[in-house]
DNA sequence: ACACGGCGC
DNA sequence: TATCCGCGCCGTGTA
C-alpha cells in the first residue's frame, strides 16, 4: 500500500468492496431514486488520466477512484514506460467497471466531469448519473473567482497542497503543446498516488462544497441546470460541426493574395516597407512620417484602430487600404488558419470545448477553437461561415432567441410599457423610436430606429452618454436627452436599475432570474471609475446571466425531446442567444417545431419568449422558416 | 506576460 | 482630468 498525500493507494482488486452496494431509495414503481444529498460513502468519484485535454486526441491511461475520504484506488491500463508492470487489459478493466460506472445508482462525482465523461465515452463507457463535478459547484458559488482548478479549490477548502501536473515529468520528455502530457510515459508508480490524491480531494470537496451550495440558494441551479448540462455539452462537443476544408483552403488563398497585393500598395504610398500588423510601427508611419493627426492615445502609442482609421480615410488614401488588410490578416490568421489547424481529419469536423465555467455572468465559453465568434457581418466573413456545412444529406436549422435580453429587462423590471411592447408583438426598436420621440410608429424613420436601437442595446450595458453620443455620432446633450426620454417612457427600467445597484450595495452581490449569484466587491468603492463599474455589471449581470440560464434551461429540454419524437437532429454550437442543429432534411421542419416550442417555454416568464428560426446548406445561407 | 486590435453576442 | 458598454477568445508584436 503506498501513500501519498494522505490518501491509501489500493491495489485495483479492493476498491470494489465499498460501493458494490450504493444505497438507494425506492420510488413508488420500483425504480430506484438518486438520493439528492449524498452521504459519505454514497458518491463515488472518478478521475481519468489521459494523454492530452484534447478529447477527440486524448488516450486513456488510466482512471481513479475514491469512494470514502483518504481511500482511493488507481487502474492502470495504458502506461507504456519500459519498466511497467502488466496492466489490466483496457477490456477487462471495463467489464469490471461498467456494473460500477453504469450503474445510475452510484452518484459519480468528478472534477470538470465533462472530461471524465467524454473520454469513456469515446471508449465505449458511458458514464451515469453524473451527480457532482466540484469544478462547476466551483462556478456557482462563486462564478468570477480566478480559478476553479481542482488545485486551487484543495488548497482552499481542504487546506491541501496538491501535486501539480508538471511535477510528475521527469526532465527530458517534451510536452507537444499544452494541451498534451505524456501520462503514458510516467511510471505508474508516480501516476497512481497522483491520480488517486485527485479522486481523493474531488470527493472530500463533494463534502465541503455541497452544504455551501445549500447555503446559498444554488442547489436547484447546479442540480437542476448546470449538472444536467454537463453531459450536454459533453454530446455536443463530440459530435463536433463539419467543415468544407478544400473551400476554406481556396479561400484562405484568395485572401492570401489580396493581403499581397495590399501590402504592395500600402508600402508604396507609405514610401517605404514595415509591419502593417504591428500597431506601434504603423503608429509611426501613420502620424510621425506622414504626419496624420493622431485621433486618441493608448497605453504606449497613437492609437490606430478601427475607428482612427475611418476617421482619417476622409482626409488621406492610406488608411483604406490599411482598414482592408486587416480585415483580411484577421480572417485569414484567425478564421482559415486557425480553424484548418483544428480540424478532425477523421471526420472533417471541429470540436470545440465548451466552457461551462468560464465567464462571471454564467454564459458559456467556447475555445479551441472559438465557435461563438465566427465572422457574420462583413461580406467576407460570411464567406468563412460558408465552410461551415451539413453532413451529406442534411442541413442546419438555427434558433434564436428574438431581443432576449430586453424581454428578460422587461421582466426582471416589470416596466409596464416594455411589457406591452412585448406582449403585442412587433419591432422593439421602432417602437421604442416612436415612444422616445413622441412620435406615430408609422412616421419613424430608419435613422430614428436606429437610434432607438442603440439605446436598447445601451441601457442594457449601462452605457452613458458619453459612450451613445460616440456611438451614434452625436452630441453629448442630445444623447442625455435621448437617455431622459426613454427613462420617462420606460420609468419602470430606471426603478429597477436604481433597486438592483442599491440591492448590490446592501448585500454585495446580485442574483439572476434561476438563482444564479455574482458578488460585486467594488459596488462599495470608493473610486469611482471602480464603483461605476461595479454599478454597471449590478445591472448587465442579472439581465445577461438570466438569458445564459434559459437558453441552459433549453438547452437540457431539447435532447430529451429529440428522444422521446425520435428524432435523429444533432445540437451542434450554442452562441448565447443562438442554437444551431443539423438534421436529416426530411425531419428538419419537425425538428424546428420542436426547437422553437422547447425554447419558448424553457422558462416560464412574464413577457412571451420567440425563437425565430432559420434553415439553410451551410452556416451563412441561412434563411427564415416561414 | 502584456498590450493592442478585432471577431461574436 | 480621463473615462464613459457588458461578456468572451485569439493572433500578433513587443519586451
Amino acid at each position: 500500500m503506498n501513500s501519498t498525500d494522505g490518501v491509501k493507494v489500493y491495489p485495483p482488486n479492493d476498491w470494489m468492496v465499498p460501493v458494490m452496494n450504493p444505497s438507494y431509495e425506492e420510488s413508488a414503481d420500483g425504480k430506484p431514486t438518486v438520493i439528492r444529498h449524498p452521504r459519505v460513502g454514497l458518491g463515488l468519484a472518478v478521475d481519468v488520466e489521459t494523454t492530452g485535454l484534447q478529447i477527440h486526441r486524448a488516450e486513456l491511461v488510466g482512471i481513479s477512484m475514491s469512494w470514502k475520504p483518504g481511500r482511493a484506488a488507481y487502474i492502470p491500463v495504458g502506461h507504456r514506460t519500459l519498466h511497467a508492470p502488466k496492466q489490466i487489459k483496457k477490456e477487462d478493466a471495463f467489464k469490471t467497471l461498467s456494473p460500477i460506472l453504469q450503474n445510475p445508482a452510484v452518484e459519480k462525482v468528478g472534477h470538470n466531469l465533462k472530461f471524465d465523461f467524454s473520454i469513456l465515452c469515446e471508449e465505449g463507457l458511458v458514464l451515469k448519473n453524473l451527480y457532482f463535478d466540484t469544478m462547476i459547484a466551483s462556478y456557482c458559488l462563486d462564478p468570477s473567482r480566478p480559478g476553479h482548478g481542482l488545485k486551487d479549490l484543495a488548497s482552499q477548502y481542504l487546506n491541501r497542497n496538491m501535486t501539480r501536473l508538471e511535477e510528475l515529468l521527469p526532465k527530458g520528455i517534451q510536452r507537444a503543446s499544452p494541451y498534451d502530457f505524456p501520462m503514458d510515459q510516467i511510471e505508474v508508480e508516480k501516476a497512481a498516488p497522483y491520480a488517486c490524491a485527485d479522486a481523493d480531494c474531488t470527493l472530500q470537496l463533494l463534502e465541503k462544497l455541497n452544504p455551501m451550495l445549500e447555503e446559498k440558494d444554488l442547489h436547484s441551479l447546479f442540480y437542476d441546470l448546470e449538472m444536467p448540462l454537463v453531459e450536454i455539452l459533453s454530446e455536443m462537443e463530440r459530435t463536433g460541426i463539419k467543415v468544407d476544408l478544400p473551400y476554406l483552403q481556396k479561400l484562405g488563398e484568395e485572401f492570401q493574395s489580396e493581403i499581397l497585393a495590399l501590402e504592395r500598395q500600402i508600402f508604396k504610398i507609405a514610401g517605404q516597407e514595415f509591419n502593417i500588423n504591428s500597431s506601434k510601427q504603423l503608429s509611426f508611419v501613420l502620424f510621425e512620417k506622414l504626419k496624420l493627426p493622431p485621433q486618441r492615445k493608448t497605453k504606449t502609442d497613437y492609437s490606430t484602430d478601427d475607428e482612427v482609421l475611418r476617421f482619417l480615410s476622409a482626409s488621406h488614401e492610406l488608411p483604406k487600404l490599411l482598414i482592408e488588410h486587416r480585415e483580411l490578416s484577421k480572417l485569414k490568421s484567425t478564421f482559415i488558419d486557425g480553424l484548418v489547424e483544428e480540424v478532425n481529419p477523421k471526420n472533417s469536423r471541429i470540436h470545440t470545448s465548451f466552457n461551462q465555467a468560464g465567464t462571471a455572468t454564467g454564459r458559456l465559453s467556447s475555445s479551441d477553437p472559438n465557435l461563438q465568434n465566427i465572422p457574420i457581418r462583413t461580406e467576407r466573413g460570411r464567406k468563412i461561415r460558408k465552410g461551415f456545412v451539413p453532413e451529406a444529406g442534411w442541413v442546419f436549422v438555427s434558433a434564436d432567441y428574438s431581443q432576449i435580453d430586453l424581454r428578460v429587462l422587461a421582466h426582471l423590471s416589470g416596466d409596464p410599457e416594455l411589457r406591452k411592447a412585448f406582449h403585442q408583438g412587433g419591432d422593439i426598436h421602432l417602437a421604442t423610436a416612436a415612444k422616445v420621440l413622441h412620435i406615430p410608429p408609422e412616421k419613424v424613420t430608419p435613422e430614428q430606429r436606429n437610434r432607438a436601437k442603440a439605446i436598447n442595446f445601451g441601457i442594457v450595458y449601462g452605457q452613458q452618454a458619453f459612450g451613445l453620443s460616440q456611438q451614434l455620432g452625436i452630441s453629448n446633450q442630445e444623447a442625455q436627452e435621448l437617455i431622459g426620454s426613454y427613462f420617462e417612457k420606460y420609468a419602470g427600467v430606471k426603478v429597477w436599475i436604481e433597486k438592483i445597484k442599491k440591492e448590490a450595495r446592501a448585500n454585495g452581490f446580485v442574483k439572476t432570474l434561476l438563482g444564479r449569484i455574482r458578488y460585486l466587491p467594488e459596488i462599495n468603492s470608493k473610486n469611482g471609475a471602480m464603483r461605476s463599474f461595479a454599478e454597471r455589471t449590478a445591472m448587465n449581470t442579472p439581465v445577461q446571466g438570466t438569458s445564459a440560464d434559459i437558453i441552459k434551461a433549453a438547452m437540457i429540454k431539447i435532447p430529451k425531446a429529440l428522444k422521446s419524437h425520435a428524432l435523429s437532429a444533432r445540437m451542434l454550437i450554442q452562441v448565447h442567444d443562438d442554437l444551431l442543429f443539423e438534421v436529416p432534411k426530411a425531419e428538419a421542419e419537425k425538428l424546428a417545431r420542436l426547437v422553437k416550442h422547447e425554447m419558448e417555454t424553457a422558462v416560464a416568464m412574464d413577457v412571451p419568449l420567440v425563437a425565430d428560426l432559420k434553415i439553410g446548406k451551410n452556416w451563412s445561407e441561412m434563411v427564415p422558416v416561414k
